[in-house]
DNA sequence: TAATTATATTAGGCATCCCTAACTTCGTCA
DNA sequence: TGACGAAGTTAGGGATGCCTAATATAATTA
């Protein structure tokens, strides 16, 4: 397959962006400076220099120093620039590791859409320009990735103004919540009926409507909408996600 | 390099994978179901499946049949679910395409280090177990993508309650606010002096802490603190970011 | 300045992953 | 049953991207 000038592989992306940081820091850029960059032999960079030279991103005379043409410098910016977008999303958002975000965004900045990439940037964007800085919601996800679990406050919203924790009947959850089937307190018909209903320990569920005094509520549970009584509420015990 | 039988080239994880895909559909599996899914010609898969084979990861007779063996089932399985997982995440979260969002995950399934793929699902589940479902932070985002701003009832916990757009006096503004200096009304000596301070046009700025009665204001820009009392405040035209 | 060392280049080779062309086997149907 | 088309296989080759070993040039220093 005969790549043009304006497509070129991975590979030769990666020594443009290289010759790019390099020359950043010192000045000058050579072989060994490319080499021990990405971790190759010197023959390696020899070669592909050549490759690059043909496509007019370099320059480079026998023995001397590397530079980059115009084409290559707009090149190497762009691709630098999908690296550091790349690293601060899997590290400043995900929260990954710096050294290994580094070298995830190395291996997938070749491989991704132009529409993938542009998104990205916007979701960075719409966490950098959130009105209240580092947004809540992210926040929660770093409790949730180091504790299991959401942090209450999170979830407090969603919870009857009376609990402490988040192990609740479900007749005190509003709208919105979703939530686990933990236990059913009833032993008689009701435990049948509710049990026949798919109100099985572990289901989960979520409130869709609540009528104003509590009764009926409206349940989604595998896929089904189910309306409960009050009393009939009162008997799960959920726990709140 | 040698590749041990536990690392597989990315190749031939995209065979074994495809093998999976294809026999959850059709039962049966053969050279041209692969060749057509994979988009490559028949010669290339005899030559992968003869590597697979001596990996005992399929079975494979003479013009026969294409079956996984279990140590091929389980890799496969692997590989599919963070194939799925990837798409997930680009599609249903960062609302790509569904198309170019499958390709995508194809391409960057392989590269990705496990720490990443596992802060994914982590990213996913933490999405889908929200108690409220669909977060309001995640609508916010495509709002901003749409439309290229946020929402207006995003910012409002941000705005005295009297503004009924972003654009508003820095004298409005709650704690945590961020917002971009859009004007100085003022023409005197509190020009010049918020000048000065680098109150400049198009600035972004945070508001740090407001006292009791709203002066001073402790202000964040370009990483200094600035504390302003409420008549210059008051004078300095801000957008809510 | 000549010897030594560091750096760059050339030559040739290997693994991956794809291809075309030619050939073999299988299944079916006249 | 035997011929024909579809599917599978073999042989050989090309591009990419890396390597080692040998050689050439540049830089340094005795």
């Amino acid at each position: 397959m005969a790549r043009n000038v304006l497509t070129i592989s991975p590979s030769l992306e990666d020594y443009l962006e290289s010759i790019f940081v390099i020359k950043q820091k010192k000045q000058t850029v050579r072989v060994k400076d490319l080499a021990k960059h990405l971790k190759v032999k010197a023959p390696s960079v020899v070669e592909v220099l050549r490759k690059l030279k043909e496509k007019n991103l370099i320059v480079h005379e026998y023995y001397g120093y590397i530079e980059l043409t115009q084409e290559g410098i707009n090149k190497a910016k762009a691709v630098y620039g999908r690296h550091i977008m790349l690293k601060k999303f899997l590290h400043q958002i995900l929260g990954i590791d710096e050294k290994i975000a580094e070298t995830d965004a190395c291996r997938i900045e070749h491989y991704l859409s132009k529409e993938t990439l542009e998104r990205i940037i916007k979701f960075i964007d719409f966490i950098e320009t959130c009105p209240q800085g580092e947004p809540e919601w992210l926040n929660n996800f770093y409790y949730f990735v180091k504790h299991k679990k959401r942090p209450l406050e999170c979830k407090a919203k969603f919870l009857g103004g009376n609990s402490q924790n988040n192990i609740v009947k479900l007749s005190d959850l509003k709208v919105g919540a979703k939530a686990k089937i933990s236990k059913i307190t009833d032993t008689g018909i009701l435990k049948s009926k509710l049990l026949g209903l798919g109100f099985v320990k572990g289901e989960i569920l979520k409130i869709e409507k609540v009528a104003p005094l509590g009764s009926p509520v409206d349940v989604l549970i595998k896929n089904t909408h189910i309306s409960l009584r009050k009393e009939e509420a009162e008997k799960v015990i959920v726990e709140v996600l």
